[in-house]
DNA sequence: AAAAGCGGTGCATTTTTTGCATCGGTTGCA
DNA sequence: TGCAACCGATGCAAAAAATGCACCGCTTTT
């Protein structure tokens, strides 16, 4: 649209860091580039880029335009939406920030589920880790975050919460597969295998260790928990993952137990939007589905 | 701002409704407006206004637009008086829509003190009544509602309800003045004046009196308090008000006597402004000050 | 039947935006 | 230290967009 022609280029410097590169992106001369940014910062009343001698940096009135952008951007994009959902067919686009334990059978299931019953409604799926999941909802470029244990929770308005404890995974001739109950000291004496610490089951698995002080000796340490369920059927040792990651029924050629809530708490998988965003129709929809079908599963 | 003219024409357009009536307000051509709407339709991808023969009106879609054109601009202005906050003054606008019984004492005082405290706000004080005070909101066209009983509340975030039990107003030498419980029959025994229907107080003691099997017959029905507060001085009646629309230590020349909650449910005032709606900084802190000081002055 | 309003449109004119060439300044490297 | 590479800013002419004017076809009102 047209009168948004400004606010795409604004967004373009700051992704670009220079007028000129932005100007090139955006198939444009770098001096009408420039002259749109100094008229709008003259109209807006206060400079949102400074200067610098290699380029330009938004400056914090800029940090604000720029969310204001966005937000404005996405919100038009969500009347077109809900008009088009007047005329009758349900159409738009949804996007999700999820944690990697979705990613196995949790979000095909469901958004398959959805998309046979409206084809109209495409989705995107991006991998991010809680913190990014967060940031990615602050800069409109998801609409909804399915989480483990989000960090900031500032800005996150939480849809529905589902308590998911920490499970091992291991193969069915481990020690451990036969055993009633598993405690953390039981795993931590078998060689394991964690998730990068940036990862919230490792955050939840090593407090609880020091509780105990104990300390991890993971042997293998990935960002992967694809690797995870692929390399405990290789060397005989233990993973973890949390139930939402799991095969519902049964896991084979896994077994699967939770460990103690005695030793790990039990986390949070978090369903969020941006706070105080209005959703596009399709997103909030997806997103009461979700929240439904989540509690349903794990009977909240 | 520029980029926001159609924005403008738009509001100016579906307010005047026809393209001609609004292009003489906005001082420009009817065929130059006329482009622009069919210009932002072609964008936009479906038609706003619905063309009849003595002008146009917004459709379904149209008023899905003006809502987020309205809410685009008052976001904006919000960003900017957020950017004129970095640079350190404190300054801006808040429009408050309130019930009347706010008027003669709470917010002059209480206006008055944060304009001391900051000289650079500047008010609007907007009299409506329950369900227009809602309308306001949603229009943007206040910030704060402070209301007693709104009726939807769609949309309608609530920041602090303060409880505000119906009071009986009346001359010192009136035969109720002495009483240690005041009744809801032995007000309807006496004459009294009542405010018109749509008003909260009104509606409280018609249900009441209902309840009773009892029906009011009030010798003058006024949509102003100001005037019921006058005109029991003149005749011997009684009339009624809510706490916050009296005197906070003594009421002379009147005797004020809260009546039986046995009788009339106490009703609520609500401070509030339009769901998920960021409010710019004035308005917020101003919100916030007012909830503090009626949650400590009724100690909720 | 005429008049008054309405939205829509072709065309000449005005206004705005853009591209090009170029300036002055800073950074990085030889 | 000097030079090349970039950077943002700006004057000026060309291109593009918005506007005003006159007028059309239509409906409603008188």
């Amino acid at each position: 649209m047209k009168h948004l022609q400004t606010f795409h280029l604004i967004e373009a410097v700051s992704r670009a860091g220079s007028i000129r590169k932005a100007a090139e992106d955006m198939n444009i001369t770098a001096s009408a580039l420039n002259r749109r940014i100094q008229r709008f910062e003259s109209e807006f009343g206060s400079q949102i880029f400074e200067r610098l001698s290699r380029g330009v940096r938004l400056n914090p009135a800029g940090e604000l335009v720029l969310q204001h952008i966005r937000s404005q951007i996405s919100d038009l994009i969500r009347v077109q939406n809900q008009v088009a959902d007047l005329s009758g067919e349900r159409r738009g686009h949804i996007s999700i920030a999820c944690s990697q334990a979705l990613l196995p059978y949790f979000l095909p299931i469901e958004i398959a589920k959805y998309r046979a019953e409206h084809p109209g409604v495409s989705f995107s799926v991006n991998v991010r880790d809680r913190a990014q999941a967060e940031e990615e909802l602050s800069t409109f470029a998801s609409d909804l975050a399915l989480v483990f244990e989000p960090v900031h929770l500032v800005d996150f308005e939480v849809i529905c919460a589902i308590p998911q404890p920490v499970t091992v995974l291991m193969s069915p001739d481990h020690p451990l597969a036969g055993a009633d109950e598993i405690r953390l000291r039981d795993c931590l004496d078998y060689p394991h295998i964690l998730p990068t610490t940036h990862i919230a089951i490792r955050h939840l698995i090593e407090a609880s260790a020091h509780r105990l002080s104990r300390t991890t000796a993971p042997i293998v340490e990935t960002d992967s928990f694809e690797f995870i369920r692929h390399y405990v059927l290789q060397e005989n040792c233990l993973g973890f993952q949390i139930p939402i990651g799991l095969k519902q029924d049964s896991e084979r050629p896994f077994v699967t137990k939770e460990i103690s809530s005695k030793d790990v708490p039990v986390g949070n998988l978090f369903l969020g939007q941006l706070k105080g965003r209005t959703l596009p129709v399709a997103s909030a929809r997806f997103a009461l589905r979700i929240a439904a079908i989540l509690e349903e599963r794990f009977d909240v």
